[in-house]
DNA sequence: CCTAGTTGTAATCCACTGATAACAAGCTTG
DNA sequence: CAAGCTTGTTATCAGTGGATTACAACTAGG
């Protein structure tokens, strides 16, 4: 098969978690085969599993990465303009590729594996903290701005929100309201 | 095996059902297996299978129950007080019952599966037309009252709400901001 | 250039899981 | 009570999917 480039292990794996991503949050942790995620990063299945050890290990890694970019995404636009506002404009660049908070709704609905469970919840707190402290918000504001952000996602992964969605009535009722006046 | 009771099929079938919710609440579509299903109910897996056809149309006819409930539970709700609040206040019960709304979370989660995906995005939608009907809501009032929801429902699924939660202060400092000053 | 480490694969295993088939037991209706 | 439908089980299958092992190929350093 075509030229094959030998990687070193850090790198391999790089691309090998940025297929868990795109895999993970099509399909979901239990949903998910290795062997996808092996052909998404064209590398065979066991070295995906001896890179990271076990599927749960992989997935947990797609997790922190995905949080990891969350996190940034609201520290840049916090940068720009410490306002709830701010971090509101920048869920659309994560909104952009939808994997990214598809597999944090993954992760809570896998949170029931003890071991994901206490990375989801930690690391879902972490955001919460965040958005507190670079916008100064109250923990009601926190929890408003949290709350659309969860609805976002959940029509994302319905498909009705986001790019090659499909459209209906209710979903771009819903879509218009989000919509600022000006812009 | 103590006393056996032999059942209708539609009878049988419900408990099956009741027994899907909660297995699929606790684990997902794809983290389920129709075994424990069939344990939970009593009955042996092949059963479960031949009173459904196929662990899909399982999870299905679960996720319509659930969505079945939750609209009773808002129209109930409304018939007292046909306002937002009112309707709010009644998810209470529907948390009460966690699984209800986690059936819901994993459908959001398996809609990439195309069958389930249909149903979700249908049965989504009834909800945000019940709930803007029976209260008179502009549609974004409705979908600040679904964000809502979605978080709720999210942190439940983090096990850091509801009965058996686990006690975090970032949950904590949240669902204070949940309680109206007066009640 | 040769030895040792690293990157990667092919082959295979084995446990699991949804589904099917064949059969047993119970109810019911003439 | 015999025939036939319904309820339910046991046995079993066939496919899958994560993980292990053994091996191949490349690379670097002395």
């Amino acid at each position: 098969m075509g030229a094959r480039v030998r990687l070193t292990a850090a790198e391999r794996g790089e691309e090998v978690l940025r297929a868990a991503v795109q895999a993970f949050g099509a399909s979901g942790y239990n949903g998910t085969k290795t062997d996808e995620i092996a052909r998404l990063a064209g590398v065979s299945q066991p070295y995906v599993i001896r890179l990271f050890g076990t599927k749960q290990q992989l997935f947990l890694a797609a997790v922190q990465t995905v949080c990891d970019t969350i996190e940034q995404t609201f520290r840049q636009a916090a940068e720009r303009e410490p306002t709830l506002a701010s971090l509101g404009h920048s869920y659309n660049e994560l909104m952009a590729e939808r994997e990214l908070l598809l597999v944090l709704l993954h992760g809570f609905s896998a949170s029931g594996e003890p071991a994901i469970g206490d990375v989801v919840r930690e690391r879902f707190g972490g955001i919460y903290r965040l958005v507190r402290e670079v916008t100064g918000a109250s923990p009601e504001e926190a929890r408003v701005f949290l709350s659309t952000g969860m609805l976002l996602t959940v029509m994302s992964a319905m498909q009705v929100l986001g790019p090659d969605a499909i459209s209906l009535p209710w979903a771009d009722e819903i879509s218009a309201t989000f919509h600022d006046p000006e812009d």
